[in-house]
DNA sequence: ATGGTTGGCTTCCAA
């Protein structure tokens, strides 16, 4: 069996132990990090190595970054969309075993008047025509991060007054469809079909207690191996952790894919 | 209820 996760951290500084007690709890093989937000030289390379994990990070100051763990080597690295000049570090991919595994974390958007959500669709493009040619040479792919967008009204506490916001419009929804129809499949929704399953919720007006949420970060698995994901699961009861993330780790696991 | 909270190196911006 192996295992993946995806966890938008909010800092991996202020969540390093959280990091750490999660990864003692569930022993994925590969975790991917969004937003750690911290430069690489300050990146806690050490004690993620201590747990067992190989490392691989690509951070900025403030901002955005991103990070691999793994139970086994990276190999082939990448730290960017080869078809975007961006200075955002939002990417990173590597081969893990016979696997080839994007890890991505999408620019938000703020509001679909602002110059960010051009900047999001834009983004969005690139990415998919980067992971259509990207299938063609690894078939075995999984993409997998914080995808600012909620695929569907059942992935949306409340959809009405949701409606033309940033993270469920019409155009993002459109842009992952886009990625989806490659053939990467959304791996929870193989697997899970009902509504009020979230990820991420806002840390003001009570979100997390009243399950006002929404289902934004993804595993994406391509045709060839979507059938062998066996479970995918969303460890919401991270978010009621001291200090927690505002979003929660998705956990996929395969089988018979060695 | 156009509110509210968290993280960063800020005196506000991004989410």
């Amino acid at each position: 069996m192996f295992t993946i996760a995806t966890w938008n951290v909010n800092s991996l500084r202020v969540r390093l132990n959280h990091v750490l007690e999660w990864l003692a709890l569930r022993k994925p093989d590969v975790l991917a990090l969004q937003e750690t937000k911290v430069e690489d030289q300050h990146f806690p390379e050490e004690a993620l190595r201590q747990a067992g994990y190989h490392v691989f990070f690509n951070g900025q100051k403030t901002y955005n970054g991103v990070a691999l763990l793994s139970c086994s080597p990276l190999h082939n690295l990448l730290t960017a969309l080869p078809n975007l000049d961006d200075i955002q570090r939002r990417v990173l991919i590597a081969n893990i075993g016979n696997l080839r595994i994007v890890n991505v974390y999408v620019p938000n958007g703020a509001s679909p008047d602002s110059e960010k959500y051009i900047y999001k669709l834009n983004w969005l493009n690139k990415l998919q025509a980067y992971l259509q040619q990207e299938l063609i040479q690894h078939p075995r792919l999984i993409v997998l991060g914080d995808f600012n967008i909620a695929p569907e009204d059942k992935d949306v506490h409340d959809p009405a007054a949701w409606e033309g916001h940033v993270l469920v419009s019409p155009a993002e929804r459109n842009a992952l469809k886009g990625i989806l129809d490659l053939g990467l499949k959304d791996s929870f929704r193989l697997l899970n079909t009902e509504p009020g399953q979230y990820s991420w919720w806002d840390y003001r007006a009570g979100a997390f207690r009243r399950n006002n949420g929404l289902r934004i970060d993804h595993i994406l698995s391509s045709s060839e191996l979507a059938p062998h994901c066996v479970r995918c699961e969303i460890d919401k009861e991270i978010r009621g952790w001291e200090k927690p993330s505002d979003h929660v780790p998705i956990i996929a696991s395969y089988e018979n894919i060695n």
